[in-house]
DNA sequence: GACGATACGGAGTGAGCGTTCCGTTTGTCA
DNA sequence: TGACAAACGGAACGCTCACTCCGTATCGTC
């Protein structure tokens, strides 16, 4: 049902594809020709197609897989001793990530997105909730947002941020709004 | 040099062009196909290349004449009596009917868009401006923020909207985090 | 080392789309 | 109304790109 146990070379040139799209979605995001892919990966476009079965399967692959890293950083801060800081801190430091992963941008400003929205990326918004309730039981954040309110947030401020990157305090004014007034 | 008199069904056609561009534009974005503009306006694509040397010269003539309208808008409102109303009213219009228009939100969005930071959406940006400083001379706006940064926050916010429309007070956030504190 | 299965490479295929070309139509003006 | 220029329509072109196909190479096993 599962993996039939991959041949050597095959696993190889799996993640050598899977880098080689990260590195690629990255920079240019979905638009990237599947070919520059293979050609960086230093494979036959067939090979792609035989590890993932669209381009668009290799891409949501390659988002998932930060998803989780930005997932596992949430985790870590769960329990902060200063949940307020703990909040904005990770707000800043996803936003200026996810700001140089253009993939990264498109796939969370996807409005129809259902693979991130529904399945995988949902210990990602498990863990962002966790780290926003508390930062609002102690005061530190206002009430009257939640955690979808708080994802169209950082897809605004991703849109900031990309919009002019070395304006140190653009997302500081958004910051400010979230404070307790 | 200028205009060398068109023919009536010319003038008549060109209208025709620019108004299923605008309308498909603002649907769907540059990935529109032109000949779906074509179908629209109910002449060939031929006709659309005889106005219009290129798709995105189209979509640059579409996207200059609401940009003109949005500073129209600005210009009525620079002598209002209450600068802070004034310019909170204005950033809340302007990005609930941007938000609705997808061909103003990629032309803004865009990075490295010459034609419309440049040239002619300059009349948007000046007046833009000019509301800004007025409510900052009143004291309802903080100072550290200038036009550039504006703009960038207007296509932050409108990220938001497009995101999340049904949420009223996500801009709010925003428009919190812009008042003096 | 030989054999069968697995995987590879990259040319080929088909679809979509911007743009051009040209035979035909239409407006204008005398 | 006739004749010429201006404008039209849409078929055709060329390019890009996702995806497939199949002859060839490589791996794992006995």
């Amino acid at each position: 049902m599962s993996k039939p146990v991959l041949r050597a070379d095959a696993r190889r040139n799996r993640a050598r594809v899977l880098a080689a799209a990260e590195e690629a979605f990255a920079a240019d995001g979905l638009a990237v020709p599947l070919d520059d892919i293979a050609r960086l990966a230093g494979v036959g476009a067939g090979t792609v197609y035989r590890h993932f079965p669209s381009k668009e399967a290799l891409f949501q692959a390659v988002v998932l897989e930060r998803l989780e890293q930005f997932a596992a950083e949430a985790r870590e801060l769960a329990d902060a001793e200063n949940p307020g800081e703990a909040f904005f801190d990770y707000f800043t430091r996803v936003i200026k990530q996810a700001s140089l992963n253009r993939a990264i941008c498109e796939a969370l400003g996807e409005t129809s997105g259902s693979a991130y929205k529904a399945d995988a990326g949902s210990e990602f918004r498990t863990n962002l909730a966790a780290l926003l309730e508390r930062a609002q039981t102690v005061g530190a954040v206002r009430k009257d947002i939640d955690g979808e309110d708080l994802r169209a947030l950082i897809v605004g401020a991703l849109a900031v941020e990309r919009y002019s990157p070395d304006s140190r305090h653009l997302v500081r004014v958004l910051l400010d709004g979230l404070r307790c007034v």
